[in-house]
DNA sequence: GAGAAAAATTGAACCAGTTCAATTTTATGA
DNA sequence: TCATAAAATTGAACTGGTTCAATTTTTCTC
């Protein structure tokens, strides 16, 4: 049926092991190197992924586990790390949980059973599992991204978050702003904790005491994004900027201020997160916080590539990739 | 170092084909049955895919293209699928397209390289590949889902567009608007001209003579959406209704229509299309045309799987599922 | 309890590669 | 030209399953 490196051998007058040595990139003796190259261009010869795999344990897939196939900060992330990968000659294979830690168990070994070369996971808000150990004893590299899981020892990339905070905090102050309110996400997430301490840091660096009330919750949702904005406007004394630490609460937010016709910036300044083309559609264009995809994905899939080939030099790494201020026009300089 | 069949076969005083018979669903005599279950047991035996695969030429796998990860609605519509598949004990390797021809040439070459047992396809505005034929010679079935690709003889997944349409511009008539606007998808799309179809069609149906102002173009994109909205709101005579035919074009226009300070639905009355949690952010909530994803997905999957399996009964099939209005606010009953 | 039919089991050969000890070929040097 | 070292090649054994013809065991019948 199909063509085996059996035929090219017998095609090109060698024994099967030489036309394996060639496929692999070891020198051969001129003559015999063109009749394999011509043996297997007439043949039209592709390589076995399933039977290199079976001796050599390798499948040139790397998993690919997270909460949501739909959250797309992590497919933005999934696809630069799919296009290296794809350039690499190695695929993805997706698992979603859905959130759910039993989910997450199940998935991470349905991936092993399928001898997955390594592995990348966004956690979300799940915790560790058991199976990573596994992963670990069996000498699986694995990437966290924009995690922490301190009870597993592996590398981790994620952006600076604390420090993204306190860049975009820093810059109001520095517009003059004191009293400015933060929509936070989840705080039993990593980034939802790193985001908020970044804001506590920029306020304290500048001797600004925070006030109980500018700190809201928006738990990482359009509706809890909405419903924080809302309290804040709605307040005695309302900030005169709001920084917000996610997508999707950047945008219910903004839908609040637009209901209330509050004027950005001329009412209130505003800060978001996350760089995506709804920017340029909303008026003002918003000052946003940018997540760097592109990069965040593609070092993780170096990362994991990198340990899959057996180079460990600096494990476990911490990678932290800067966040970039894209300047437009939701700050006012106050006087 | 990992356990075999062999070891199993050992351990539980039997032949290595009579474990491979258990582990297949064949009966045992029940005294045998009970050792090798207990051998599986406490050896902690598991299955090596890839060995299996090499004999079987089955990998348990199924491909997944599609332009971009980071389309909400086909990631819906893969989770979905995901769902369902790896509940069959299947998984999914995904690759993205970035919407270029010769991208998905390769990328269907390098999922039929990794021996994918079914092919999902999105294949967005890209026309038909050569590959596909390969996949059909070979065997490997492939599912189309959302569009049509009229020279590939192969099955189909689709909502039913033009009839979406249809209903809500009929819901509108039937709310005595006659003035009614549509915001296109691109027309080189079978998603696109369906949609369009179906407006053409309802309004024929109810004696409406289609005006040419009111047939807007917004290329599947927020930014086409929020102009071709400007453009309407500023005719000498606007709609009275808009329909929206995707997510981002409607969120597009929704923003227009805010920062022209339009009122929904006392000055315009709206419906949009796709309904994810944001609808419940806007104000008013949004009267919109729901795609039932996650059984689009599970139809996809099922429907590969049943070719995987070689029941090939009802092949070619179409299978067109129906949209769901939500009646929410935004459409006023004129008099 | 013998003989025949049915059911269950066995294990060598196979899938398409890799690997490596043994062998052959080529290159080097005096 | 020959001995030797170095380089290239060979092919059997192996990876962990499946398959199936041959064999063994069990069941059934009289």
């Amino acid at each position: 049926m199909s063509v085996t490196i059996r035929d090219v051998a017998k095609k090109a007058n060698v024994s099967l092991g030489t036309v394996s040595r060639y496929l692999n990139g070891y020198k051969l003796k001129e003559a015999n190197r063109i009749r394999v190259e011509q043996a297997i261009r007439e043949l039209g010869y592709r390589e076995n992924l399933i039977a290199k795999g079976l001796k050599t344990n390798r499948t040139m897939t790397i998993g690919v586990v997270l909460a949501s196939l739909t959250d797309f900060f992590a497919t933005s992330i999934i696809t630069a790390a799919e296009n290296y990968l794809a350039g690499e000659n190695y695929s993805i294979v997706v698992c979603d949980f859905n959130s759910k830690q039993e989910n997450l168990d199940q998935k991470l070994r349905f991936l092993k059973d399928r001898f997955v070369d390594g592995l990348i996971l966004f956690p979300g808000s799940c915790a560790s599992s058991e199976v990573l150990q596994e992963y670990m004893d069996a000498g699986i590299p694995i990437v966290i991204v924009n995690d922490d899981m301190p009870d597993i020892n592996t590398d981790k990339v994620t952006i600076d978050n604390s420090n993204a905070s306190f860049r975009a905090v820093e810059y109001l102050i520095h517009q003059n702003h004191r009293d400015i309110a933060i929509i936070n996400g989840d705080q039993n997430t990593y980034t939802g904790r790193e985001r908020y301490k970044g804001y506590l840091e920029a306020l304290q660096t500048y001797n600004i005491e925070p006030r109980e009330e500018y700190i809201t919750y928006g738990y990482f949702s359009n509706r809890g994004g909405y419903e924080a904005a809302k309290k804040l406007i709605s307040l005695p004394k309302p900030p005169t900027a709001i920084y917000t630490t996610n997508y999707y609460m950047t945008f219910g937010a903004i839908i609040a201020l637009n209901e209330a016709k509050i004027k950005v910036p001329d009412d209130i300044s505003f800060i978001g997160f996350d760089h995506f083309e709804l920017s340029d559609v909303i008026n003002p264009p918003l000052t946003v916080v940018e997540q760097p995809t592109d990069r965040l994905g593609q070092l993780a899939a170096k990362t994991v590539l990198r340990r899959v080939k057996g180079d460990y030099s600096d494990f476990p790494v911490h990678l932290r990739v800067n966040t970039k201020m894209i300047l437009k026009d939701s700050v006012r300089k106050l006087k």
